[in-house]
DNA sequence: TAAATAGTGTCTGTAAGACAGTATACT
DNA sequence: AGTATACTGTCTTACAGACACTATTTA
């Protein structure tokens, strides 16, 4: 079923094309890198043979809300079920879609390394990580890279005040662990003591039985007493600079 | 014109209806004040006779963004044209409007209580403003109740670590009559010198002059350095308690 | 002069930054 | 023992809170 029988009047006038799109971070390798999707080269769509973030079409007798639109997508291309999931914003206007008017909701998506696999969906699409600040210089799809921009400014300026970054590790995680996340997303480092007595005091986490194994003195472990929503410090880091 | 000539196939499948919406604050009579539009009683529109959020369809033809279409209904309601505006998110699903799927783009605007005159529209609609908390406890149309929690929140969450309830005084204005708006919206006293020093400090405003002619001492004005954005200070109000 | 409002100074508390020091594992 | 990594302690600094104090106007 589509549109009318609501038992109101119908409404005739133009709609705009509605979209959702997805900024999905991780942490690999040292670097916040960031899931693009490459448009199919040889099709009548727009932007072909571009990269572009996850996204597409509202589906309207699929998805209940936009945010189920959202995970949805997230679970196509990545395989993850729960991840940190938080909107953006939108975006809209006559000119950034040369098939007519649209709009984008976009969200943004922290995701542990570890916890997915790539996938290519059904029809075979090209799918990667880039580095932000690589794939921040392509020419991106749309406005895509209004948006990625968008999303990197955000997180980075939560991530002064926030746990944010928890989200980016499989659970149970290290002190340092963390702060090397930390130190990647923000791209500078942070002071060891007060990045501890940050995250300790802050009460977010619980113990999760010491780590060894490896080089050097084994180190506690912890997990998220809450994933649903990240904590918030009184101050933001550096605030003596 | 409408939908195609735009050399791409046409795009079959339901649209989603998608509107715009603004949450319009202003400080009045020492409370934080929400304008809203009563629905027309004798209808076959949604919500008859009920408060809703200024707002309605984007025009394809007329709006060239979504945030020109705020600033066009923020114009029409109350003749004012360079607010504090800024989007707050959007919210879409199946079941928000009984007339189908839609999705809306919600705005929320600071406005000075004196720059103001409200109009009623070519439809003489009714149009009146209310404190934050009774319209909260009024059932209004739509989901514009959660639509409205969530800009007093998001508000009153800034106000903690910005500048934002300048915007809600002409200028040029003094630090006392400041301190009284942010009293207002935070809903509770701050400590004057704590004030004073985080306001002068933050140097986001240049002295307009001595304001004389009521009783007692005469204030120092301000004026905004910057009116596109507020400023962001250190630390949150009341971190010690 | 009194009342009212504007503005300052001083002390305390919290949490971040800097950085040196200690602890516990493996080879 | 040496090295690598985890963790702690101590001193300083920035800024908010509390609250008493001074300053400048009108009636």
């Amino acid at each position: 079923m589509s549109t009318p029988s609501s038992g109101f009047p119908p409404l005739t006038f133009p709609r705009p094309l509605v979209t959702v799109d997805i900024v999905m971070f991780t942490v690999l390798g040292d670097a916040l890198q960031v899931l693009l999707v490459k448009r199919p080269a040889d099709t009548d769509e727009p932007f072909p043979g571009k990269w572009a973030l996850p996204g597409g079409f509202v589906n309207i007798d699929e998805d209940a809300t936009l945010l189920d639109c959202a995970l949805r997508k997230l679970r196509e291309k990545t395989g993850v079920v729960t991840p940190y999931l938080e909107q953006l914003g939108s975006w809209g206007g006559a000119q950034r879609d040369p098939r007519g008017w649209s709009a984008t909701h976009c969200f943004y998506a922290l995701i542990p390394a570890q916890a997915m696999q790539l996938r290519s969906g059904a029809n075979a699409t090209e799918v990667a990580w880039f580095e932000v600040d690589a794939a921040s210089r392509k020419r991106l799809a749309f406005d895509h890279g209004e948006l990625l921009d968008a999303a990197v400014a955000r997180l980075r300026g939560k991530v002064e005040y926030t746990s944010l970054p928890a989200f980016l590790l499989e659970e149970p995680f290290t002190l340092p662990a963390l702060q090397h996340t930390y130190e990647v997303v923000l791209g500078r480092a942070v002071d060891k003591s007060a990045f501890r007595k940050r995250m300790l005091d802050g009460g977010f986490m619980e113990e999760a039985g010491m780590v060894t194994g490896s080089l050097g003195r084994p180190a506690m472990s912890y997990r998220l007493r809450d994933r649903s929503q990240a904590a918030l410090f009184p101050r933001t880091f550096n605030a003596t600079k």
